[in-house]
RNA sequence: GGGUCGCUAGCUCAGCGGUAGAGCAUCCGGCUUUUAACCGGCUGGUCCUGAGUUCGAAUCUCAGGCGACCCA
């Protein structure tokens, strides 16, 4: 943090122009030289703040959203810094992955050297944005040094029961050649990598218990008051809990045998015609013979193309068949028949429902199809007795036995008591959240540190011989079996228990692991001994602003829940929930070009005509709009081309300026050179009044005190003064509540303005004041230009070590107002008072006015409202 | 079908009971070291619609419309 030595503005007093780049770059090299970055040992009081932008994965290139990400977080941190917080600002590489590992197929690179040299170039792109983090902390996860301890808290995880193996029906990717958790497959049933839609297949694989924690995070999200309401609400509805009764029901002939059910609508049971398992129930083969398993196959044959959406879509009629067998209700004792059909799936609940045609839909497009009965028993009223449509709304039970006449509610209550009392039912809180599926079939990941042994089972690679390091240079292949499984001898290996042969697991971990726990790592980045120590975590975290964008909804934040929370109660820390405040930030869109009749995406530089653009090749007129900046849409801009052409800082304030940072951003050349020109503004202004002035910034204390000690300011200094602290103000809030960067840049144009127009008639003392507040409002936002004209006015150290600056009261009383004068309601007039009436004289000179009385006409008010220093309401 | 968030100047957004505002863009003028920069100025609004509460509603309430996202 200590400067080395004092440094010197780029340019001399006789060079004026605003040369960006060159700027810039001579300022990098001097923060990186003194370390202004780093994160500092914080003194004893000192609060703590921990700024985290969702670290990237090294493509190789930076685009747009990630400017976008790492600029918000920057400017931050860079305000916190300046409030005198210790601050924590680091940042990594989330750098397992398949584009790596398609690299070296296709081009027969190395996974590693290519995801390096993606790092070091994506590094220099960011180091030119001007980002004051802390890259001591940089952390890869890629590395053994870091994935050593990826290994050691899966270790941790299957010592506790939380990492197990089993077979399960699992999506499986076909083009990444993987499988794939949950939530990495879309609404549409596709991958989120790839975009191909995913296929069911029953695998061995490894999971983790996620589901052990469901009640933990979905209450718990009750406390991310900071959080995006829509972030919580999609992870609730992800969690998907559900109150509701299981009920065995015993099969006629097999009594033995008995069909679990769960629904959360209990009090339909007299409603229930049949029984319907999913096909994939385990229960039926038990339960039917060989003919029909025959069928039975080709039945779950057909289905497997869809997917689970699919599969439950309220409005699509299901497939299914009997299996010639009848369930007993055990409410009635009434026999139902047993059906299989693809609306039910085994993975959900217990893998069978109870069907109720009358009060369901599925079930009910169902029975029609197969000419199943219909059996109503919920009713709104009495007159509705003899209709037979499906009701599931509020309304009392009939042909319920003893259910009858009650509210759903009621009934509800009754019959969950019955079955418990009976013993065929008990109470069930079913969630929609299934287990977090983490072994791919892929070489670019975290080996999973098991050992297969015939004898011993699973056994985990024993701690002292992490990392289990993955072997690099060898041939990989795009199959469906990890390249690992290819490495005869490193497969191979002695038992760490009985010493026999045995064999290494040669799947690797979900990247989304590595993911869920490096901002752990951050708080203690060096550790050797531990992936991070208890107090280290008690130090930094929380995170107090974590920002990324908002496909992380469920996935990385979800995970990343879970891991802290498992990790909590295994002791290793004491922390509940590792992100505090979270912003999701918007997309950074680009103006897009469509043929509307081809579908062709043309090139920007292609339309000469901007306001009715036309196809250069067929002269059709093109659809405009904006859309996420990509490649196949030839939107993209290249944050490397507007950097070299305006400037880190130009960059910054436009990106931050355009829109709220929770907002899609629509990108537009000609408003980042409005941006251009209001940092030039800045320039020109504050350099013309360094070759004029003839008071010195040094004496910094002195000439506040001659400002607070001079109440004889004229007009244009005391507005001046009121424009410099209301602008302390309005900023500080802006950036305390809402993270109004835009409103932020905003106020510090119209200071630029104040400034301009009252340096004319102001002292130098009041002149030297509001640049000084201007260069350190401007500092987070556009950090180069901010140091170098805080060196140019004679500042010392760097403006980046300066305090945040206060607001004076004093300095934004004013002294008469524009009292308002409404008529009913309606503002008729306007009268100039002194700020020093009460109320009473605010009222008599309303009454007293011109307007008043053109307005009353000789009447006498009924009633007369006056709200101090704004105006006074007379209702005739 | 349900939930969340929006709808204010051409654009992006402030304002969240008390004068409808900012920046950018447009337009006009000035100036000069004129592929243009800079300075000054002017435009520009049924605050989505309707009803209610209130002395007073962009702001609060209700109903509706439109849009985005999420869930089913």
């Amino acid at each position: 943090m200590k400067e080395q030595a004092p440094i010197k503005p780029h340019s001399d007093e006789t060079s004026n122009s605003y040369k960006p780049v060159e700027l810039e770059k001579y300022w990098q090299t001097q923060w990186s030289r003194n370390g202004i970055d780093r994160t500092p040992i914080p003194t004893q009081n000192q609060k703590r703040f921990y700024a985290l932008s969702m670290f990237p994965y090294p493509s190789g290139t930076l685009h747009m959203g990630h400017v976008r990400n790492y600029v918000i977080t920057d400017v931050i941190a860079r305000v916190q810094r300046m409030k005198g917080k210790a601050v924590l600002h680091p940042m990594g590489w989330d750098a397992f992955g398949l584009p790596a590992e398609n690299a070296a197929i296709e081009r027969g690179v190395d996974p590693s050297d290519w995801t390096n040299q993606n790092i070091s170039q994506m590094r220099k792109q960011l180091e030119r944005l001007g980002l004051s983090i802390d890259w001591d902390r940089e952390q890869t996860t890629c590395h053994k040094d870091y994935y050593k301890w990826t290994q050691y808290l899966f270790i941790e995880l299957h010592k506790s029961g939380l990492a197990y193996q089993k077979n399960a029906i699992v999506n499986w990717d076909p083009i990444d050649q993987t499988v794939l958790a949950n939530e990495q497959v879309d609404s549409e049933g596709k991958s989120w990598r790839s975009g191909a839609i995913v296929e069911k297949r029953e695998l061995k694989q490894w999971f983790l218990r996620i589901t052990e924690y469901a009640e933990s995070l979905l209450n718990d999200l009750k406390q991310l008051k900071e959080w995006p309401q829509r972030v919580r609400t999609m992870q609730a509805n992800w969690i998907g809990r559900s109150e509701g009764l299981e009920i065995d029901f015993i099969i006629q002939d097999l009594p033995q045998k008995k069909i679990k059910v769960f629904t959360t609508r209990p009090e339909t049971i007299y409603g229930a015609t049949y029984i319907v398992l999913s096909p994939e129930n385990k229960l039926l083969n038990e339960l039917i013979n060989n003919n029909l398993k025959h069928d039975v196959n080709n039945f779950k044959k057909e289905i497997s193309k869809l997917t689970n959406i699919e599969r439950t879509d309220e409005g699509r009629i299901s497939n299914g068949m009997s299996i010639n067998l009848n369930a007993i209700n055990p409410a009635n004792g009434k026999t139902i028949p047993i059906w299989i059909a693809d609306y039910v799936l085994a993975e959900y609940g217990t893998g069978a429902v109870m069907a109720v045609p009358a009060h369901d839909k599925r079930d009910n497009l169902f029975a029609k199809r197969y000419n199943l009965p219909l059996k109503t028993v919920i009713i709104n009223d009495k007159d509705e007795l003899n209709k037979s449509d499906i009701l599931t709304t509020d309304g009392f039970l009939k042909n319920s036995n003893e259910l009858d006449g009650l509210t759903i509610f009621e009934a509800r209550k009754a019959i969950i008591n019955v079955s418990i009392e009976s013993g065929w039912g008990r109470k069930k809180i079913q969630y929609r959240l299934r287990d977090w599926l983490i072994s791919r079939q892929r070489y670019w990941g975290c080996p999973i540190p098991i050992i297969h042994c015939p004898t011993c089972g699973e056994v985990a690679v024993p701690k002292e011989d992490l990392p289990l390091v993955l072997p690099e240079n060898i041939a990989l292949k795009n199959n469906s079996r990890s390249s690992l499984s290819l490495m005869k001898d490193w497969v191979k290996v002695a038992c760490p228990n009985c010493g026999i042969e045995a064999s290494r697991e040669t799947d690797t971990m979900d990247t989304f692991m590595c993911s869920s726990w490096y901002f752990l790592r951050f708080a203690d980045p060096k550790n050797l001994s531990l992936p991070f120590s208890s107090n280290a975590i008690k130090e930094w975290l929380p995170v107090d602003q974590y920002v990324g964008g908002i496909e992380h909804a469920i996935l990385h934040l979800l995970y990343s829940r879970f891991l802290t929370k498992a990790l909590c109660r295994s002791g290793m820390h004491n922390l509940n929930e590792p992100f505090k405040r979270l912003l999701t930030q918007g997309m950074v869109q680009s103006i897009t070009y469509r043929n509307p009749i081809t579908g062709a995406y043309i090139k920007s530089n292609m339309v000469s005509d901007k306001q009715n653009p036309t196809d250069p090749n067929t002269g059709q007129k093109l659809d405009v709009f904006y859309e996420k900046m990509s490649k196949s849409k030839y939107n993209g801009v290249d944050p490397s081309h507007v950097i070299s052409r305006y400037g880190a800082d130009t960059a910054r304030m436009f990106i931050l300026f355009k829109a709220p940072p929770e907002k899609d951003l629509e990108w537009d050349e000609s408003d980042v050179e409005g941006q251009f020109r209001f940092v030039n503004r800045i320039w020109k202004l504050i350099n013309s009044y360094i070759n004029n002035r003839t008071v010195m910034l040094i004496d910094e204390d002195k000439y506040l005190n001659v400002i607070r000690l001079n109440s004889d300011l004229n007009k244009s200094e005391k507005d001046l003064r009121r424009a410099v602290h209301s602008t302390i103000k309005c900023i500080s809030n802006d950036l305390d509540k809402g993270l109004q960067f835009n409103t932020a840049i905003s106020e510090l144009m119209k200071l630029t303005n104040s400034i301009s127009d009252n340096i004319k008639n102001s002292n130098e003392f009041v002149i030297n004041e509001s640049i000084v507040v201007l260069i350190k409002l401007l500092a987070p936002f556009a950090p180069h230009i901010s140091e170098e004209l805080w060196k140019k006015i004679g500042g010392s150290k760097s403006i980046h070590l300066q305090r945040w600056p206060t607001f004076d009261e004093k300095a934004l009383v004013i002294d008469e107002f524009e009292l308002i004068i409404q008529i009913k309601g309606k503002v008729r007039g306007k009268i100039l008072v002194s700020t020093k009436l009460n109320d009473k004289e605010l009222k008599s000179i309303a009454l007293d006015s011109e307007i008043a009385k053109k307005w009353l006409k000789g009447n006498i008010p009924s009633r007369v409202i006056v709200v101090p220093q704004k105006l006074v309401n007379i209702v005739p």
